[in-house]
DNA sequence: ATAGCCTTGAGA
DNA sequence: TCTCAAGGCTAT
């Protein structure tokens, strides 16, 4: 599921070969999904992720229709509680979107739509601070269709001469200015700051949620919740997680130059996988290296949880995107690009095609779970502070952040999905099953460093080392 | 309660 | 001054 890997040996270039034949297999355009896997417009003329009605502008954090961002803001200044009277799994459209507020609102979340854009105070006009994300997401649409539209950017394959001679011709020639960007230093000079001085977060189990017991109109027993005034409808960590949550545009954007910044004119598909696992690995150690709790451990024990979980979180990063953003049967890379799946299974090589497999798997138990980005913040955080990581200095600081991060998820699973009960177990199930396929993955890729020709000088590889040398 | 239209006001 | 994403109003 995760870019990163290269061929199978003996076989050819997963994504290389994937950019052969005669459809291509990475595209931009993407169908405005009315179901729960939306798509993200490119304009004002597309499709409202909620509904599928006509999109009047950004609400909230993302492109929506009037309705829904009224309904959003109604249920959060009213701080409604709503029930699914079904099993959480209602058609959320255009005729269908009053029937079962419940799912609407589920869906609300989990396409994107931002609790915190809606302002306690009600105060009217003016600019939140999403004003400069709605802009990047702006100038991303804008240089994406005018990549489309002036043939800027496109994609051929090289001659099928064997894995090391295919290449993908990724070309951004119009309105498209990548960033200077620095060659990757190590992940040690990536971590300098010294543990935080001052008022440390506090480490208790406790927050200022509250849930008990009560009975619906109907009669049957129900969880009605309290929300604190700052953190509506979730435990205040949950939203402490969510705030370290990195800009995926501002990622996209990144990557998309470096990519730019490889080999012109003909890059190799693995050393442009290497450049997309790479600068998300970047990315994922900046996200840890300015997070709660995790920028109080001190440099040793950060390497040490960061050499741990590196490929978990890769994994999750992807496996996240394509839950949240994807679309059925392809795989969206980092970058944005789609690469379709039943391409993936029929050229990449059974190793390969096996891991794109079970991590299509993992998307889809996910799906099923609807997972949301409160959601996917705490499992980050328990992936990170993983307990069983040995000889750490600040062990029982870990424990801890760990506890609490599993207590955060389990409340906001008990508010948000209360009569689903099992589905905080359920995701947990998920964890392992990421700890257990990202294993997988980073053994086919040491693999296929060891026989040759991984590009070194790169995050990617020095993860790989270091914690071969640990275990 | 919903959803289309109106008003507001900080920042470009 | 203009823009546009907030909140408000109101017919349905």
């Amino acid at each position: 599921m995760t870019p990163l890997f290269p061929e199978d040996a003996g076989s050819v270039s997963a994504a290389g070969v994937l950019l052969q034949g005669a459809q291509p297999p990475i595209n931009y355009t993407r169908d405005p999904d009315p179901g729960w896997r939306a798509g993200r417009p490119a304009c004002l003329k597309e499709l409202c992720p909620v509904c599928g009605d006509k999109v009047s502008g950004y609400h909230y954090g993302l492109l929506t229709c009037e309705s829904c961002k009224g309904f959003f803001k109604r249920t959060v200044q009213n701080n409604k509680q709503y029930v699914c009277a079904e099993k959480q799994e209602c058609t959320v459209d255009r005729g269908q979107r009053k029937r079962c507020p419940s799912c609407r609102f589920h869906k609300c979340l989990h396409v994107g739509m931002r609790l915190e854009a809606v302002r306690a105070d009600r105060k009217r006009g003016g600019r939140n601070k999403f004003g400069p994300m709605y802009k990047r997401d702006r100038a991303l649409k804008q240089q994406r269709e005018a990549l489309i539209h002036h043939g800027g950017f496109r994609l051929d394959s090289g001659p099928p001469l064997g894995p090391s001679t295919h290449h993908m011709h990724l070309t951004f020639t119009n309105g498209f200015h990548p960033l200077p960007m620095a060659q990757p230093p190590p992940l040690c000079s990536l971590l300098p700051f010294p543990p935080l001085a001052g008022p440390q977060y506090q480490c208790s189990s406790l927050s200022n949620w509250t849930v008990k017991s009560q009975h619906s109109n109907d009669g049957s027993a129900a969880r009605i919740h309290s929300f604190s005034p700052q953190a509506p409808r979730m435990p205040q960590l949950v939203m402490e997680f969510l705030h370290c949550e990195p800009d995926e545009l501002q990622l996209q954007s990144k990557i998309a130059a470096r990519i730019l910044q490889e080999e012109p004119g003909a890059p190799s598909t693995f050393s442009l996988m290497c450049v997309m696992a790479d600068q998300t690995l970047f990315s994922i150690v900046e996200w840890a290296r300015t997070s709660v709790f995790f920028k109080q451990l001190k440099v040793d024990d950060q390497m040490k949880l960061l050499h741990s979980c590196w490929s978990e979180l890769l994994l999750l990063d992807t496996v996240c995107r394509n839950v949240l953003q994807g679309r059925e049967g392809s795989l969206l890379l980092v970058t944005g690009q789609e690469v379709e799946l039943s391409y993936v299974a029929s050229h990449a090589g059974l190793t390969l095609a096996g891991l794109v497999q079970r991590g299509q798997e993992l998307v889809e138990k996910l799906l099923i779970l609807k997972v949301d980005r409160q959601e996917i913040a705490c499992i980050k955080f328990l992936v990170l502070f993983n307990p069983d990581v040995k000889q750490l200095e600040d062990h029982q600081f870990v424990e801890s952040v760990h506890e609490q991060a599993e207590a955060a998820l389990l409340e906001y699973t008990l508010c948000t999905s209360a009569h689903l009960l099992g589905r905080f177990a359920h995701l947990l199930l998920c964890l392992s099953e990421i700890r257990s396929l990202s294993t997988h993955a980073e053994d086919y890729l040491y693999c296929k460093h060891l026989s040759g020709g991984v590009p070194c000088n790169n995050l990617l590889i020095e993860m790989l080392h270091a914690k071969r040398s640990c275990a």
